[in-house]
RNA sequence: GGUCGAUUAGCUCAGUGGUAGAGCGCUUGCUUCACACGCAAGAUGUCACUGGUUCAAAUCCAGUAUCGACCACCA
């Protein structure tokens, strides 16, 4: 390793250990392990989908509790798959199939249409999956699942099917939300609101019964004033209270409507007057329930005017039409003013265009198991990390509505119901191919076509593909049965790892599924990861472009680096701004790690392993506070995992190495290390680095797979043939059998030294000596070990020596310190600036005074002597002791000078 | 409108009642025989604001302000 390069190179190194993990099967889940079981179904990437930073941070998640649980001795499964993505992959292939060969699917007809996108999900389906793998994910990739596989699909058509029968699944013609753009019917959760800076059009209806007067109203959607039906007031409005039951005449296509009283209808908006469209406004169709009126549609499915009644906007899209209809009604001498209005409006997740309200045949489920699984998240059955979650899940079972589950798309599960030909030939003629409509023996609703399939025709539509992305925990396991070794051994899971933007996508919706067709729970955790936002604080977004690619940034800093970099700091459950120096800082860790085995190669290759603390006779307090450490790290990583806390964990893993490793206990014995070294010290150095470093690697591999995989080989960490990964953490202290006396008393030796070349660094930088290394410092007091460590302190602090002097009198002004290890002095030998030293000790004293008067106004105050805990108030009277003592001595010396 | 968060160094963030922290950036000095992706030292805080509880508050409580997310929504 010696004639390796001064800097670690992830690249070739990650590459190598990936293809070893697949290639002797490391990741595969064995279900008749002995073992207990523990797995994680991953949260299924869309086919369509590239690998953006939330993956990168929730997969590295997932790695980690993977790599962590088999450590722990868990016969781990992560299992591993896609998600067909409905609306995302049909409309990408739709693009492609317009942009090469200028055809539509309806061009190619379903069947064919379907083929090429399975074609185009062979070809392309798996980028995510290689990156995923790029990133080290220790995925059972022999076990990937997709949505659309055989078997699972079997179970959504039968999850469909018991619905069905229980009563929750219907069918009916209600207001949907539709995009104009995909052509059809979303889910609530599928529209996205947001602001827009509209405009509400103030415009008046002359009263039938009164020629010349006028009721104004105001609309922000004039192309749908053909729809009207009536205009609304409010029943307590006083100003129109006389106008009820009486009738206005809409403009174009001219009619005569009714003016109707309804509480919805708010007096302080607008004119307090509402036109009443029931075929384009959610709002407006509830009213035209309650007061019987007609519903006119007067637009297309794909958004554009259906109104032959009146030419000039007929058949133009729905924005255009508004224009137009504004300019008519401005000729008309209908339009009274136009204001500027910020209104909310939702558009379609996937086509990102204003959704269009629309009235249509759809298929609805009312939710299952929705109390039970409420309760479960309430009372803690499932937990949600951070916690909060819980209270979001609970407000939207609140108010939870009946889900549309249809989509008028083909790529997805098509709806596994069946309709009688002929009667769905006359049906669709009457315009009413409603369930209310049929007999019993029309409906084949089952997981198989009909028999005599060709007397039917299957319904058109598929499911949202929610829907099958709902029972991901339980179908991806059941391919050879509910009973098989792998459900018994791995389900239901342990841990899921998402976003919480999709709680309700996916997670209640899955609780929901799972407890009502497999009666349980389908993880115990739920671990919500952050959100990952740019430095300006924006939600990472391909339109803003503001999301840097993972492919690069690991081309640039490993893998590891990336990981770990992200981990570190990515709070728990707030949001997170990304940061590039986050991802640079782990890669220069990884540097830091691979630099210190690099050092200790330069000492000898043959590794001891096998070394015992307890055996070794010339263990030094540094040793010994390491191994301490070392065991300490072990407990408190315990305690954060349990805790979920990843960026506390990365933090230990990170000041244990940085810190006290390499600048501490590095520092301390590298002389050992030398050629000239005793071959006692040397051994025992050897030892301790290896044991610790072998330990250490072991607790960082979740977080840094590669590069602890490829140290731990090259230290002669590992057996032959053996994987770090496949190593279970024992996590037995390192310092077993070895007196606890003496432990103690080198750590504390350890710590008085560390203490002490931190305070004489400290001196000497104050008097701007730091580069000199000829400082003779002497020690007037200290303990009787001072003199065997001495060297090391000399070491530490770049000095000449130290040096005991009992009795030593310091010449006035000589600057000293008082450490750990003793009164020490640094005789000054005339090289300061009398000047600058007087105006620095001044403003020292000052600082002391301060804080010397802190402390005396603290202990001063009888009641905090009186309560508060007895070591507190030690501390401060140490404490002020060490001030008053400072401020004597910086005062001595200044008299001194002058 | 409702719910839930956030506000700590120039930046990104830790910090669950007892002397304000890390990394980056900045200043200074170091080609010290592992590492300049490094070493050492240093400067930088009204812990958003106002009250309250407490001997003691960045920390607990209440309110205010600002920012954000989610849900609902006025056409």
């Amino acid at each position: 390793m010696s004639e390796l390069p001064k800097a670690y190179e992830p690249a070739d190194v990650e590459k190598s250990w990936y293809e070893a993990w697949l290639e002797k099967d490391c990741f595969v889940a064995d279900p008749l392990s002995e073992k207990p079981g523990y797995s994680i179904v991953i949260p299924p990437p869309n086919v369509t989908g590239i690998l953006h930073m939330g993956h990168v941070l929730n997969n590295t998640i997932q790695d980690i509790l993977a790599r962590r649980a088999r450590q722990k001795g868990f016969e781990v499964l992560w299992l591993p798959g896609t998600d067909h993505a409905g609306i995302a992959t049909q409309t990408k292939v739709e693009r492609q199939l317009r942009e090469e060969e200028g055809k539509t699917r309806r061009d190619l007809g379903r069947e064919k249409f379907l083929e090429r996108v399975w074609d185009w999900k062979e070809e392309h389906g798996g980028i995510i999956i290689k990156q995923l793998k790029r990133l080290g994910c220790s995925c059972d990739w022999s076990r990937e699942r997709f949505t659309m596989d055989e078997k699972y699909s079997e179970w959504v058509a039968q999850v469909f099917v018991d619905l069905f029968q229980e009563g929750l699944i219907y069918r009916g013609k209600r207001m949907v939300n539709w995009c104009p753009v995909s052509l059809t019917a979303l889910s609530d959760e599928e529209v996205i609101p947001k602001k827009q800076n509209s405009k509400l059009f103030y415009i008046k209806y002359e009263l039938v019964d009164e020629p010349g007067k006028y009721l104004e109203v105001a609309t922000t959607r004039p192309e749908t004033l053909m729809g009207d039906v009536a205009v609304a007031v409010n029943p307590k409005d006083e100003r129109y209270g006389k106008y009820v039951g009486k009738r206005v005449r809409r403009p174009f296509p001219e009619a005569d409507i009714e003016v109707v009283a309804d509480e919805h209808v708010d007096p302080e908006f607008g004119t307090g007057a509402l036109k009443i469209t029931p075929a384009h406004d959610k709002a407006d169709f509830e009213i035209g329930e309650r007061h019987g009126l007609e519903i006119i549609d007067v637009l297309h499915a794909d958004g554009t005017v259906n109104c032959p009644q009146v030419p000039e906007l007929d058949g133009l899209d729905r924005f255009v039409a508004r224009k137009k209809a504004v300019a008519k009604l401005e000729e008309m001498g209908l339009l009274i003013k136009v204001e500027e209005h910020e209104n909310n409006v939702g558009f379609s997740e996937r086509a990102d265009v204003p959704v269009e309200p629309r009235i249509s045949m759809q298929w609805f489920l009312k939710y299952p198991a929705t109390e039970e699984t409420a309760a479960a998240v309430a009372n803690g059955e499932i937990s949600y990390r951070p916690d909060r979650w819980a209270k979001t899940h609970a407000n939207w079972m609140a108010g939870i509505q009946d889900w549309c589950l249809s989509r008028q798309l083909w790529w997805g599960h098509r709806i596994p119901v069946w309709y009688r030909k002929e009667k769905v030939e006359v049906l669709r003629e009457a315009e009413s191919l409603t369930l209310e409509n049929m007999e019993v023996g029309d409906l084949h609703v089952g997981v198989e076509a009909p028999v005599d399939g060709e007397n039917w025709v299957q319904d058109e539509d598929v499911l949202d593909t929610w829907f099958s992305s709902w029972l991901w925990p339980f179908a991806t396991m059941t391919d050879l049965g509910e009973e098989s070794d792998l459900v018994k051994k791995f389900y239901p899971t342990a841990d899921l790892v998402t976003g919480p933007d999709i709680i309700f996508f996916w997670v209640a919706r899955m609780v929901m599924a799972v407890y009502r067709f497999k009666g349980e729970l389908p993880f115990q955790n739920v671990f919500f990861t952050s959100i990952i936002r740019d430095l300006q604080g924006r939600k990472m977004s391909k339109s803003l472009g503001n999301s840097p690619d993972p492919i690069e940034l690991m081309d640039k800093y490993g893998a590891d680096g990336l990981r770990f970099g992200l981990m570190r700091t990515a709070p728990v459950g707030a949001d997170v701004r990304f940061d590039e120096a986050q991802i640079e800082e782990g890669r220069n860790f990884a540097n830091k790690i691979y630099n210190a085995c690099r050092f200790r190669r330069m000492a000898g290759v043959e590794s001891r392993v096998g070394f015992r603390a307890s055996e070794c006779q010339a263990l030094r307090p540094y040793h010994l506070e390491i191994l301490s450490k070392c065991d300490e790290l072990t407990v408190k990583l315990e305690d954060a995992y349990a805790g979920y806390r990843f960026n506390e964990v990365g933090q230990r893993l990170y000041d244990f190495l940085w810190g006290d490793f390499c600048d501490l206990f590095l520092e301390a014995v590298k002389g050992d290390l030398k050629e000239e070294a005793a071959d006692e010290a040397r051994e025992a150095t050897l030892g301790v680095f290896d044991v610790v470093m072998g330990r250490y690697l072991h607790l960082l591999h979740p977080y840094m797979p590669h590069l602890t995989e490829e140290l731990s080989l090259r230290m002669g960490y590992l057996e032959d043939g053996e994987f770090l990964m496949e190593r279970v953490l024992e996590g037995a202290s390192l310092l077993e059998g070895v007196d606890r006396e003496m432990i103690r008393l080198g750590e504390e030796r350890a710590a008085a030294v560390y203490e002490a070349a931190g305070r004489l660094r400290n001196l000497k930088a104050e008097y701007r000596l730091a580069a000199r290394k000829d400082v003779k410092f002497v020690a007037k007091t200290g303990p009787e070990w001072l003199e065997e460590e001495a060297d090391i302190i000399s070491l530490l602090v770049g000095a000449e020596s130290v040096t005991r002097k009992d009795g030593y009198e310091a010449e006035k002004g000589t600057p000293g310190a008082v450490t750990a290890v003793g009164e020490i002095f640094m005789p000054l030998e005339g090289l300061i600036d009398v000047e600058a030293e007087k105006s620095r000790l001044s403003k020292e004293i000052e600082k002391t005074e301060k804080e010397v008067s802190k402390c005396r106004g603290k202990l001063g105050n009888e009641k905090f002597v009186a309560n508060a805990k007895p070591e507190v108030v030690a501390v401060e009277r140490e404490r002020l002791a060490e001030w008053e003592g400072k401020l004597a001595s910086l005062q001595e010396m200044l008299s001194s000078l002058s």
